[in-house]
DNA sequence: AAGTCGGGGCA
DNA sequence: TGCCCAGACTT
């Protein structure tokens, strides 16, 4: 099994008996190979790609944490087209970001991004720094995505470790365990460290960086790897000894608790009210519906809101919807509550943490994906 | 080390 | 339905 990219045609291919030197090369020309690849069979023409503005790296990457490519790329251009630089999303309110960002979810990347901008403004003059240890002090930016934009926009050699990578490195070197669990990542960590090229130019750290991610999502997927076109099918452990779907090794499976809760669609004529939600936990930051761990308790909410005298409103209950997180199922029971009167006279009950909001002015708040998808279906059934 | 944070893609 | 994804941060 050759394990040189370069001219190999007269070398005689290693025996099996020599399977344990094979090993220590593939080691040693990994970043050719892979730069190699990525450069004839890689993504070239991702919107975030063919520029060294670090400005567009940074937000791509904060996007894709967690995220796949073809849900970020209607964000990233919404959210370029509104903050064109770092100085405009640094001055922006910052309800203006959650409203962009909202369904993109781990909203903590919303506001941290927010702070990011105004640090990059106040701390570092308006330029982002362009070593990995300055950029990792930034907020929400960790060791990978601090490699990431370092390697991309300025050249760095540093390796990035998402979990593409880990996928990848997992099946290639035949990495034992969980990478979720400390010791193994420290491992992966070490080994990314040691993959990385020592004689690179910039553009060839940008195509090897790229092309560790590009091999993890076009070739060396979780289901179907597609080893037949992988560069390193010939050394790679999962493909040689047919493991490639016990590597990576599974998270532990954990029971995941379910969670109840009765939100208040609170409606005049065309409004609903909207409070917003504190800073952190879940969809901190976001304008959702009014909350009640029971139905009595979202009954008494319900008057309070109704103001004195006015009658109390009459709850009538929506389909419920189920909504899954990663740790845990949260199942709504919403309620639907008529005021008739007008928006005006209710206007004086609202603070800055309550408002009321045109179903056809959801846009321009940040809402939770499925409470706007509740909302949604509401205003489909107006008359 | 374990828990907290969404939403969507896909088998 | 279950699992994972261009992870970071808090406890």
């Amino acid at each position: 099994m050759p394990s040189r990219l370069s001219p190999r045609s007269a070398q005689p291919l290693p025996t099996a008996a020599a399977a344990d030197s094979s090993t220590s090369s593939l080691t040693s020309d990994f970043s050719v190979r892979l730069i190699a690849w990525q450069r004839k069979h890689g993504r070239h023409d991702l919107p975030w790609q063919n520029t060294r503005d670090p400005y567009r790296i940074w937000l791509s990457e904060i996007m894709l944490q967690q995220t796949q490519v073809s849900t970020v790329i209607p964000y990233y251009a919404k959210f370029l087209a509104r903050f064109p630089d770092v100085a405009t999303l640094a001055v922006a309110p910052v309800d203006d970001v959650m409203a962009l960002w909202a369904g993109l979810g781990y909203y903590t990347r919303a506001r941290n991004l927010h702070r990011c901008a105004q640090a990059v403004v106040e701390q570092h003059g308006g330029a982002f720094p362009a070593s990995v240890a300055e950029l990792a002090e930034l907020p929400g930016i960790g060791r990978s995505t601090a490699a990431a934009i370092a390697s991309f926009a300025f050249g760095a050699r540093a390796t990035i470790l998402d979990g593409n990578v880990k996928r990848v490195l997992a099946r290639v070197f035949g990495v034992e365990g969980f990478p979720g669990e400390k010791k193994v990542e420290n491992a992966m960590w070490t080994l990314a460290e040691s993959l990385l090229p020592s004689n690179a130019s910039d553009d060839d750290v940008g195509a090897y960086t790229q092309g560790l991610m590009d091999l993890g999502a076009t070739l060396c997927v979780r289901g179907k790897p597609d080893c037949l076109r992988c560069p390193f099918a010939a050394d790679c452990v999962a493909n040689v000894t047919g493991r490639q779907r016990e590597l990576p090794a599974a998270r532990p499976k954990k029971a995941v608790p379910t969670r109840r809760t009765w939100m208040l669609v609170l409606r005049d004529g065309n409004a609903v009210m909207l409070e917003k939600r504190p800073p952190s936990g879940i969809w901190g930051g976001l304008w959702s519906l009014p909350e009640a761990a029971d139905e009595a308790s979202l009954a008494a909410r319900a008057r309070e809101f109704g103001g004195d005298g006015g009658g109390v409103p009459q709850l009538s209950p929506l389909a419920p919807l189920t909504h899954v997180f990663t740790h845990f199922k949260l199942d709504i029971e919403p309620r639907l509550a008529e005021l008739d009167r007008g928006v005006g006279a209710l206007a004086a009950l609202g603070d800055a943490d309550t408002a009321w909001v045109a179903l056809s002015d959801l846009d321009s708040f940040g809402v939770p994906a499925p409470v706007r998808k509740l909302l949604d279906s509401l205003q489909g059934s107006l008359i």
